[in-house]
DNA sequence: AAACATCAGGCAAACGTTTGTGTGATCTGT
DNA sequence: ACAGATCACACAAACGTTTGCCTGATGTTT
């Protein structure tokens, strides 16, 4: 058995020259004869030569690794998410470390930790729900470890980030409402740590605005994307004076959850309360009660997206990512309609 | 600024001892005495000191990660399997290596040669459903990169796996539809590759015997689980003189598409023609007709239990997995039905 | 007090690769 | 034919850590 693991310098001992000369045979140097050069690579691939990566990472302070963190890969945004990452690195030769928070900060931050001492090249993150402080992402980059965001944005300065543009799909499905003749619209929000959240305000405001209608605070209600606080506030917004007869859900699994809790309130989907969500996961398509229309988030888009920015990012020197210009990339979400009416 | 990256060979210098004594005063070695031991403790902390992760993978040729191999992420039994492996590997100071071979085996290939090439200490494969050739994950042994095998098993002697004992699932799924009043129970199977394909007709067969009645094959018809497919099979089992009055579908996406296809001729779900899945997904509760009961796999389990055997063959030194004894762990199934009949 | 055990720590090699520098040998132009 | 350029390769250091072996200083036993 040729058990024995081959490497260059087992190789350089076989052919009689340095170990260097045959690294730099197989790299192609061009200071390397034509004769040595494949010779050394001939051998190479009889003996199967496998170059140590270990080694290599080593010795380059580098790993073709970047970590992703996200919240639960069992929704189906962020698995679609991380395929997206995943293709475009695996493309560039990059490898993806995972991890989920479950949306819990603790774990998010302990998830850094090994990413770090696992010295990943770079880090893409869509934070947990409940995040609110920021100091284990800020310590990166005394590592010149970049950090991409996306989706879940944290409230932070100097980032960088790819997103889609809530506020505007949020007016968009805001608007597909109002031509459906609906008056009072109630939307379920988000935790508003999350810019995501914020954005679906602004954009439920800037409609409202436009069509010259006033504000009613009471319509828009935050929960924490839990069942029972889905629950509570489905419930609250339906026993208002102003009772909507429309209401936009935080996303589709919210929906999921709304729409339980109005049938517990004996009213008849699509007729005294209708749906409008977000994401458009293919769960839409096969659910019992299908949103009226869900803005498309583009998911793959943006984890390929990220991970082009991480790319890009990678491929500077420190000097140049220093000059801080943060890449700020929102796409353009679109309402899929997908009813008839 | 002390941007400079504290070593072990810094915090020796500034010590005036060995880094050698260092090492070991941080693994807390019996031979440093107690004053240089906190010594050395309280100064690395004070400098922050991390270990070079990169040396040391390099130095122990190890690199405390596992490489997940499986076909898609967007489906939640995956994402769920995954997680069961995530949870069990960080608690064991593991990290995942995550790659997704979305069903093409060419890919998958490629796949296996990244991980070994990023030296896994193993591998946790979840074959994609075209995989039938099997070099690659044989090359591995000579590496003594150890794989485990679940869910999708591969038809192999010789290996280490954990999968629900699908025979005994269809079993309890075919008693159930026969307990409902269903005669003629017909059956949407997957690839033959695949051994959970085989233990389904097992399954199938075995309550038959069981019931004294005679087998009829054209009631069995595989498919390759593409949408396309599925409605192929689903309408040759609706046109058979013989026709189904219930049908066994391979798992909870097949049922959907077997669903639609039904629909489209007309024929009324639960009341000509009825459906069991297997999986038990999630989506089943909210679906707009889910399955009169479904197959429990429990995926985060056999992910774990997958992950349990890794960290087992691991711990073990190489000789003692050469005993050629392999683990084949059969998690039993639980039929959990949906409907109040 | 001699013999021996234990303690506390240093030395140096090793893991496999890359890369800056050095050096003879061949080649080019005049 | 000779200075200089170019070629083809070797040497050795370096990346950070671990670990087998060695040694000088205490401590213990008789």
């Amino acid at each position: 058995m040729d058990n024995k693991i081959i490497t260059i310098k087992e190789i350089a001992s076989r052919l009689n020259i340095s170990p260097s000369t045959v690294s730099r045979a197989l790299h192609d140097h061009k200071s390397i004869g034509l004769r040595t050069r494949t010779n050394v690579q001939k051998l190479a691939k009889e003996l199967n030569y496998e170059p140590n990566q270990t080694a290599i990472f080593f010795q380059q302070r580098k790993t073709f690794t970047i970590g992703v963190l996200l919240p639960e890969l069992s929704e189906a945004f962020f698995s679609s998410a991380i395929s997206g990452i995943e293709d475009c690195a695996s493309k560039n030769k990059y490898t993806v470390l995972m991890g989920q928070s479950h949306d819990d900060a603790e774990r998010e931050k302990q998830l850094v930790e090994t990413m770090k001492s696992h010295r990943v090249d770079g880090l893409i993150v869509s934070i947990a729900k409940n995040t609110i402080t920021y100091e284990h992402f800020e310590a990166l980059s005394k590592y010149d470890i970049p950090v991409v965001f996306f989706d879940r944005i944290p409230n932070m300065a100097n980032i960088h980030y790819v997103a889609c543009n809530m506020a505007s799909g949020t007016t968009q499905a805001f608007n597909f409402l109002r031509k459906l003749g609906h008056k009072s619209i109630g939307m379920i929000n988000g935790p508003m740590n999350l810019l995501a959240s914020k954005e679906r305000v602004e954009g439920y405001r800037n409609a409202l605005t436009k069509a010259r209608l006033k504000y009613d605070p009471s319509l828009i209600m935050s929960c924490d994307l839990s069942t029972e606080s889905i629950y509570r506030v489905t419930e609250k917004l339906l026993s208002l004076k102003n009772k909507p007869t429309a209401i936009i859900a935080f996303n589709d699994y919210v929906l999921l959850d709304a729409v339980q809790a109005a049938k517990n309130l004996k009213l008849k989907i699509n007729k005294d309360i209708s749906f409008v969500s977000y994401a458009n996961l293919p769960i839409s398509n096969y659910s019992a009660y299908p949103p009226l229309a869900s803005v498309e988030q583009f998911s793959y888009q943006q984890g390929q997206k990220a991970m082009e920015i991480m790319l890009d990012l990678l491929s500077k020197n420190k000097t140049e990512n220093e000059n801080h210009t943060f890449y700020k990339i929102i796409l353009e979400p679109q309402l899929v309609i997908h009813t008839d009416l």
